[in-house]
DNA sequence: ATTGCAATGTTATAACATAACATATATTAT
DNA sequence: ATAATATATGTTATGTTATAACATTGCAAT
Protein backbone atom coordinates (compact mmCIF):
# COMPACT_ATOMS: atom_id res chain seq x y z
CA UNK A 1 0.00 0.00 0.00
CA UNK A 2 1.60 2.82 -1.14
CA UNK A 3 0.48 5.31 1.95
CA UNK A 4 3.89 7.22 1.79
CA UNK A 5 3.40 11.02 2.36
CA UNK A 6 3.32 13.17 -0.71
CA UNK A 7 6.60 15.34 -2.07
CA UNK A 8 7.25 19.12 -1.49
CA UNK A 9 6.58 18.82 -5.21
CA UNK A 10 3.84 16.81 -5.77
CA UNK A 11 1.87 19.01 -2.79
CA UNK A 12 3.31 21.97 -4.96
CA UNK A 13 1.85 20.92 -8.40
CA UNK A 14 -1.49 20.25 -6.69
CA UNK A 15 -1.79 23.59 -5.31
CA UNK A 16 -1.20 25.29 -8.54
CA UNK A 17 -3.75 22.91 -10.36
CA UNK A 18 -6.21 23.95 -8.25
CA UNK A 19 -5.28 27.47 -8.93
CA UNK A 20 -5.52 27.18 -12.69
CA UNK A 21 -8.93 25.17 -12.20
CA UNK A 22 -10.02 28.28 -10.47
CA UNK A 23 -8.45 30.74 -12.73
CA UNK A 24 -10.22 28.90 -16.03
CA UNK A 25 -13.38 28.54 -14.09
CA UNK A 26 -13.71 32.03 -12.30
CA UNK A 27 -13.80 30.45 -9.07
CA UNK A 28 -12.80 32.66 -6.69
CA UNK A 29 -9.20 31.42 -5.28
CA UNK A 30 -9.12 33.83 -1.72
CA UNK A 31 -6.49 34.19 0.83
CA UNK A 32 -8.61 31.83 3.11
CA UNK A 33 -9.49 29.54 0.77
CA UNK A 34 -6.10 28.72 -0.40
CA UNK A 35 -4.84 28.52 2.54
CA UNK A 36 -7.47 25.65 4.03
CA UNK A 37 -6.70 23.85 0.82
CA UNK A 38 -3.01 23.98 1.64
CA UNK A 39 -3.41 23.05 5.24
CA UNK A 40 -5.59 19.97 4.08
CA UNK A 41 -3.08 18.73 1.39
CA UNK A 42 0.06 19.17 3.36
CA UNK A 43 -1.60 17.22 6.72
CA UNK A 44 -0.45 13.72 4.69
CA UNK A 45 -3.83 12.39 6.69
CA UNK A 46 -7.23 12.78 6.90
CA UNK A 47 -7.70 16.14 9.29
CA UNK A 48 -10.72 17.68 11.11
CA UNK A 49 -12.27 20.98 10.77
CA UNK A 50 -11.78 22.12 14.05
CA UNK A 51 -7.73 21.25 13.23
CA UNK A 52 -7.93 23.28 10.82
CA UNK A 53 -9.42 26.03 12.53
CA UNK A 54 -6.69 25.89 14.91
CA UNK A 55 -4.20 26.16 12.41
CA UNK A 56 -6.13 29.12 10.77
CA UNK A 57 -6.01 30.73 13.93
CA UNK A 58 -2.19 30.46 13.91
CA UNK A 59 -0.90 31.28 10.78
CA UNK A 60 -3.32 34.62 11.21
CA UNK A 61 -1.97 35.29 14.24
CA UNK A 62 -6.08 35.42 15.19
CA UNK A 63 -8.75 33.59 16.17
CA UNK A 64 -11.26 32.33 13.31
CA UNK A 65 -14.14 30.83 13.82
CA UNK A 66 -15.88 27.97 12.50
CA UNK A 67 -18.03 29.34 9.80
CA UNK A 68 -14.77 30.22 7.81
CA UNK A 69 -13.53 27.04 8.06
CA UNK A 70 -16.77 25.11 6.86
CA UNK A 71 -17.79 27.79 4.01
CA UNK A 72 -13.69 27.11 2.70
CA UNK A 73 -13.82 23.73 3.03
CA UNK A 74 -17.56 23.30 1.00
CA UNK A 75 -16.09 25.19 -1.64
CA UNK A 76 -13.35 22.94 -1.64
CA UNK A 77 -15.82 20.06 -2.03
CA UNK A 78 -18.13 21.24 -4.06
CA UNK A 79 -15.24 21.81 -6.99
CA UNK A 80 -14.01 18.63 -6.49
CA UNK A 81 -10.80 19.92 -4.66
CA UNK A 82 -11.23 18.07 -1.89
CA UNK A 83 -12.89 14.58 0.04
CA UNK A 84 -14.99 14.40 3.05
CA UNK A 85 -14.37 10.87 5.14
CA UNK A 86 -17.66 10.93 6.58
CA UNK A 87 -17.00 7.75 8.88
CA UNK A 88 -14.37 9.68 10.41
CA UNK A 89 -15.38 13.58 10.39
CA UNK A 90 -12.19 14.38 8.31
CA UNK A 91 -11.39 16.02 5.20
CA UNK A 92 -8.55 15.05 2.91
CA UNK A 93 -7.16 16.69 -0.56
CA UNK A 94 -7.97 15.19 -3.84
CA UNK A 95 -4.90 14.47 -6.08
CA UNK A 96 -7.29 14.76 -9.38
CA UNK A 97 -10.11 17.04 -9.22
CA UNK A 98 -11.66 17.33 -12.06
CA UNK A 99 -10.40 13.52 -13.41
CA UNK A 100 -13.25 11.93 -11.69
CA UNK A 101 -16.21 11.99 -9.43
CA UNK A 102 -16.36 8.86 -7.26
CA UNK A 103 -13.35 7.35 -5.78
CA UNK A 104 -12.90 5.32 -2.40
CA UNK A 105 -10.76 5.47 0.44
CA UNK A 106 -8.94 3.25 2.43
CA UNK A 107 -8.25 4.21 5.96
CA UNK A 108 -5.81 3.09 8.41
CA UNK A 109 -7.21 2.91 11.92
CA UNK A 110 -4.13 2.99 14.03
CA UNK A 111 -1.50 5.37 12.08
CA UNK A 112 -5.02 7.16 10.41
CA UNK A 113 -2.79 7.15 6.95
CA UNK A 114 -5.03 6.62 4.24
CA UNK A 115 -5.04 5.97 0.45
CA UNK A 116 -7.15 6.99 -2.39
CA UNK A 117 -7.99 4.70 -5.23
CA UNK A 118 -10.14 4.95 -8.33
CA UNK A 119 -11.31 1.89 -9.80
CA UNK A 120 -13.69 1.73 -13.09
CA UNK A 121 -14.99 -1.17 -12.56
CA UNK A 122 -16.16 -0.45 -9.22
CA UNK A 123 -17.57 2.54 -10.25
CA UNK A 124 -19.04 0.62 -13.25
CA UNK A 125 -20.35 -1.84 -10.43
CA UNK A 126 -21.99 0.87 -8.84
CA UNK A 127 -23.67 3.05 -11.14
CA UNK A 128 -25.26 -0.57 -12.65
CA UNK A 129 -26.87 -0.96 -9.81
CA UNK A 130 -27.93 2.54 -9.46
CA UNK A 131 -29.50 2.20 -12.78
CA UNK A 132 -30.70 -1.25 -12.25
CA UNK A 133 -32.53 0.36 -9.31
CA UNK A 134 -33.92 3.69 -10.79
CA UNK A 135 -31.77 5.70 -8.62
CA UNK A 136 -29.80 8.85 -10.14
CA UNK A 137 -26.98 9.22 -8.10
CA UNK A 138 -25.60 12.80 -6.52
CA UNK A 139 -22.85 11.48 -4.29
CA UNK A 140 -21.29 8.07 -3.30
CA UNK A 141 -19.53 7.18 0.07
CA UNK A 142 -16.95 4.29 -0.01
CA UNK A 143 -14.63 4.40 2.96
CA UNK A 144 -12.81 1.14 3.93
CA UNK A 145 -11.65 0.67 7.30
CA UNK A 146 -8.96 -1.32 9.09
CA UNK A 147 -5.00 -1.69 9.00
CA UNK A 148 -2.30 -1.11 6.39
CA UNK A 149 0.47 -3.73 6.28
CA UNK A 150 2.52 -1.52 8.94
CA UNK A 151 -0.14 -1.64 11.36
CA UNK A 152 -1.42 -5.05 11.27
CA UNK A 153 2.07 -6.38 11.29
CA UNK A 154 3.03 -4.68 14.42
CA UNK B 1 -36.15 0.34 -6.62
CA UNK B 2 -38.36 -1.29 -4.23
CA UNK B 3 -38.35 1.42 -1.10
CA UNK B 4 -41.40 0.64 0.18
CA UNK B 5 -41.53 -0.26 3.86
CA UNK B 6 -41.28 -3.29 5.61
CA UNK B 7 -44.81 -5.14 6.70
CA UNK B 8 -45.85 -5.60 10.22
CA UNK B 9 -44.67 -9.73 9.68
CA UNK B 10 -41.34 -8.35 8.18
CA UNK B 11 -40.72 -6.34 11.26
CA UNK B 12 -42.39 -9.13 13.95
CA UNK B 13 -40.31 -11.90 12.00
CA UNK B 14 -37.17 -9.38 11.92
CA UNK B 15 -37.33 -8.66 15.66
CA UNK B 16 -37.56 -12.50 16.78
CA UNK B 17 -35.09 -13.46 14.49
CA UNK B 18 -32.52 -10.95 16.70
CA UNK B 19 -34.23 -12.66 19.79
CA UNK B 20 -33.26 -16.09 18.54
CA UNK B 21 -29.58 -14.87 17.64
CA UNK B 22 -29.03 -13.26 21.08
CA UNK B 23 -30.48 -16.23 22.86
CA UNK B 24 -28.43 -18.80 21.06
CA UNK B 25 -25.33 -16.23 21.11
CA UNK B 26 -25.99 -15.51 25.01
CA UNK B 27 -26.41 -12.04 24.32
CA UNK B 28 -28.44 -9.81 26.63
CA UNK B 29 -30.86 -8.82 24.57
CA UNK B 30 -32.64 -5.90 27.26
CA UNK B 31 -35.42 -4.37 27.31
CA UNK B 32 -33.69 -1.04 26.51
CA UNK B 33 -32.01 -2.55 23.49
CA UNK B 34 -34.97 -4.53 22.29
CA UNK B 35 -37.00 -0.95 22.78
CA UNK B 36 -33.88 0.84 20.43
CA UNK B 37 -34.12 -2.25 17.84
CA UNK B 38 -37.66 -1.59 17.65
CA UNK B 39 -37.86 1.83 17.09
CA UNK B 40 -35.27 1.59 14.26
CA UNK B 41 -36.62 -1.46 12.43
CA UNK B 42 -40.13 0.17 12.33
CA UNK B 43 -38.90 3.51 11.21
CA UNK B 44 -38.61 2.67 7.94
CA UNK B 45 -36.67 5.70 7.14
CA UNK B 46 -32.90 5.75 8.61
CA UNK B 47 -33.36 7.44 12.14
CA UNK B 48 -30.73 9.99 14.13
CA UNK B 49 -29.72 8.84 17.57
CA UNK B 50 -31.59 12.02 18.99
CA UNK B 51 -35.09 10.85 17.82
CA UNK B 52 -34.57 7.63 19.38
CA UNK B 53 -34.21 9.49 22.37
CA UNK B 54 -36.61 11.13 22.18
CA UNK B 55 -39.38 8.10 21.57
CA UNK B 56 -37.40 6.24 24.25
CA UNK B 57 -38.13 9.20 26.59
CA UNK B 58 -42.01 8.77 25.51
CA UNK B 59 -42.57 5.21 25.69
CA UNK B 60 -40.98 4.65 29.16
CA UNK B 61 -42.72 8.24 30.47
CA UNK B 62 -39.19 9.51 31.66
CA UNK B 63 -36.56 11.07 30.16
CA UNK B 64 -33.52 9.24 28.96
CA UNK B 65 -30.00 10.39 28.36
CA UNK B 66 -27.92 10.41 25.21
CA UNK B 67 -25.94 7.22 26.72
CA UNK B 68 -28.31 5.10 26.96
CA UNK B 69 -29.38 5.74 22.97
CA UNK B 70 -25.66 5.39 22.07
CA UNK B 71 -24.51 2.04 24.59
CA UNK B 72 -27.89 0.49 22.93
CA UNK B 73 -27.03 1.17 19.55
CA UNK B 74 -23.65 0.34 20.01
CA UNK B 75 -24.44 -3.19 20.57
CA UNK B 76 -26.68 -3.49 18.01
CA UNK B 77 -24.61 -2.29 15.32
CA UNK B 78 -21.17 -4.94 17.01
CA UNK B 79 -23.82 -7.72 16.58
CA UNK B 80 -25.11 -6.75 13.37
CA UNK B 81 -28.43 -6.02 13.85
CA UNK B 82 -28.30 -2.29 12.70
CA UNK B 83 -25.92 -0.16 10.24
CA UNK B 84 -25.12 3.22 10.75
CA UNK B 85 -25.61 5.55 7.51
CA UNK B 86 -22.59 7.82 8.21
CA UNK B 87 -23.01 10.44 5.25
CA UNK B 88 -26.65 11.10 7.67
CA UNK B 89 -25.53 10.09 10.95
CA UNK B 90 -28.36 7.63 10.91
CA UNK B 91 -28.99 4.17 12.06
CA UNK B 92 -31.50 1.69 10.00
CA UNK B 93 -31.90 -1.55 10.84
CA UNK B 94 -30.21 -4.61 9.35
CA UNK B 95 -33.53 -7.52 7.87
CA UNK B 96 -30.74 -10.13 7.18
CA UNK B 97 -28.41 -10.03 10.15
CA UNK B 98 -25.38 -12.39 10.29
CA UNK B 99 -25.81 -13.06 6.36
CA UNK B 100 -23.14 -10.98 5.96
CA UNK B 101 -20.99 -7.97 6.47
CA UNK B 102 -20.60 -6.12 3.94
CA UNK B 103 -23.85 -4.37 2.04
CA UNK B 104 -24.48 -1.08 0.70
CA UNK B 105 -27.38 1.85 0.53
CA UNK B 106 -29.09 3.84 -1.59
CA UNK B 107 -30.43 6.77 0.12
CA UNK B 108 -32.61 9.59 -1.01
CA UNK B 109 -32.21 12.66 -0.69
CA UNK B 110 -35.30 13.78 -0.87
CA UNK B 111 -38.06 11.34 0.55
CA UNK B 112 -35.06 10.08 3.04
CA UNK B 113 -35.82 6.34 2.29
CA UNK B 114 -33.18 3.70 1.61
CA UNK B 115 -32.66 0.54 0.15
CA UNK B 116 -29.84 -1.87 1.44
CA UNK B 117 -28.44 -4.20 -1.08
CA UNK B 118 -26.03 -7.10 -1.10
CA UNK B 119 -23.54 -7.65 -4.13
CA UNK B 120 -21.15 -10.24 -3.96
CA UNK B 121 -19.21 -9.17 -6.72
CA UNK B 122 -19.16 -5.17 -5.31
CA UNK B 123 -17.90 -7.16 -2.35
CA UNK B 124 -15.35 -9.26 -4.50
CA UNK B 125 -13.76 -6.01 -6.21
CA UNK B 126 -13.50 -4.21 -2.89
CA UNK B 127 -11.39 -7.21 -1.20
CA UNK B 128 -9.54 -7.42 -3.95
CA UNK B 129 -8.38 -4.01 -3.90
CA UNK B 130 -7.59 -4.40 -0.09
CA UNK B 131 -5.76 -7.39 -0.78
CA UNK B 132 -3.87 -6.13 -3.36
CA UNK B 133 -2.91 -3.03 -1.15
CA UNK B 134 -2.16 -5.45 1.69
CA UNK B 135 -4.85 -3.52 3.41
CA UNK B 136 -7.36 -5.30 6.27
CA UNK B 137 -10.77 -4.18 6.02
CA UNK B 138 -12.84 -4.17 9.40
CA UNK B 139 -15.36 -2.18 8.28
CA UNK B 140 -16.64 -0.66 4.94
CA UNK B 141 -18.76 2.66 4.35
CA UNK B 142 -20.81 2.44 0.97
CA UNK B 143 -23.53 5.09 0.97
CA UNK B 144 -24.78 6.14 -2.90
CA UNK B 145 -26.84 9.12 -2.17
CA UNK B 146 -29.14 10.58 -4.73
CA UNK B 147 -33.26 10.66 -5.38
CA UNK B 148 -35.21 7.47 -6.08
CA UNK B 149 -37.41 6.84 -8.82
CA UNK B 150 -40.39 8.71 -7.44
CA UNK B 151 -38.29 11.91 -6.35
CA UNK B 152 -36.59 12.41 -9.49
CA UNK B 153 -39.94 12.26 -11.64
CA UNK B 154 -41.58 15.12 -9.65
C1' DA C 1 -23.31 -12.98 51.73
C1' DT C 2 -20.01 -11.37 49.11
C1' DT C 3 -17.62 -10.79 45.09
C1' DG C 4 -17.60 -9.92 40.24
C1' DC C 5 -19.57 -8.48 36.20
C1' DA C 6 -22.74 -6.64 32.77
C1' DA C 7 -25.98 -3.14 32.13
C1' DT C 8 -28.00 1.18 33.12
C1' DG C 9 -28.47 5.88 35.33
C1' DT C 10 -26.75 10.46 35.64
C1' DT C 11 -24.13 14.61 35.01
C1' DA C 12 -21.33 17.01 32.38
C1' DT C 13 -18.90 18.17 28.44
C1' DA C 14 -16.49 17.22 24.07
C1' DA C 15 -16.69 17.30 19.13
C1' DC C 16 -18.88 18.59 14.93
C1' DA C 17 -21.63 21.88 12.29
C1' DT C 18 -24.82 25.72 10.94
C1' DA C 19 -28.20 29.83 11.46
C1' DA C 20 -28.53 34.51 11.27
C1' DC C 21 -27.10 38.83 10.63
C1' DA C 22 -23.36 42.43 10.00
C1' DT C 23 -19.58 44.02 7.27
C1' DA C 24 -16.37 44.15 3.59
C1' DT C 25 -14.72 43.35 -0.99
C1' DA C 26 -15.22 42.50 -5.87
C1' DT C 27 -17.97 42.87 -10.19
C1' DT C 28 -21.08 44.98 -13.34
C1' DA C 29 -24.11 48.11 -15.37
C1' DT C 30 -25.15 52.79 -15.89
C1' DA D 1 -16.65 57.15 -11.35
C1' DT D 2 -20.63 55.66 -8.91
C1' DA D 3 -24.41 53.00 -7.62
C1' DA D 4 -26.21 48.52 -7.55
C1' DT D 5 -25.43 43.78 -7.11
C1' DA D 6 -23.32 39.72 -5.89
C1' DT D 7 -19.75 37.24 -3.49
C1' DA D 8 -17.09 36.46 0.45
C1' DT D 9 -15.92 37.04 5.23
C1' DG D 10 -16.55 38.34 10.26
C1' DT D 11 -19.02 37.51 14.42
C1' DT D 12 -22.12 35.77 17.87
C1' DA D 13 -24.78 32.38 19.19
C1' DT D 14 -26.65 28.03 19.10
C1' DG D 15 -27.87 23.51 17.19
C1' DT D 16 -26.52 18.67 16.61
C1' DT D 17 -23.99 14.52 17.43
C1' DA D 18 -21.36 11.75 20.58
C1' DT D 19 -18.61 10.35 24.65
C1' DA D 20 -16.11 10.59 29.35
C1' DA D 21 -16.47 9.59 33.95
C1' DC D 22 -18.36 7.86 37.78
C1' DA D 23 -22.45 6.08 40.52
C1' DT D 24 -25.95 2.54 40.96
C1' DT D 25 -28.46 -1.60 40.09
C1' DG D 26 -29.36 -6.44 39.40
C1' DC D 27 -27.94 -10.87 38.89
C1' DA D 28 -24.94 -14.98 38.82
C1' DA D 29 -21.04 -17.69 40.69
C1' DT D 30 -18.40 -18.94 44.46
Amino acid sequence: MNMKSKSTSELKASIHRVEEICKSNKLGFTEIRRQVFEIIVKNNKPIKAYEILDKISNINNKPSHPPTVYRAIDFLIENGFVHKLNSINSFVGCFHPKAHKECYFLICKKCNIYQECCDDSLKDRISKTAIHNNFVISNTTLEIEGHCLDCSQK
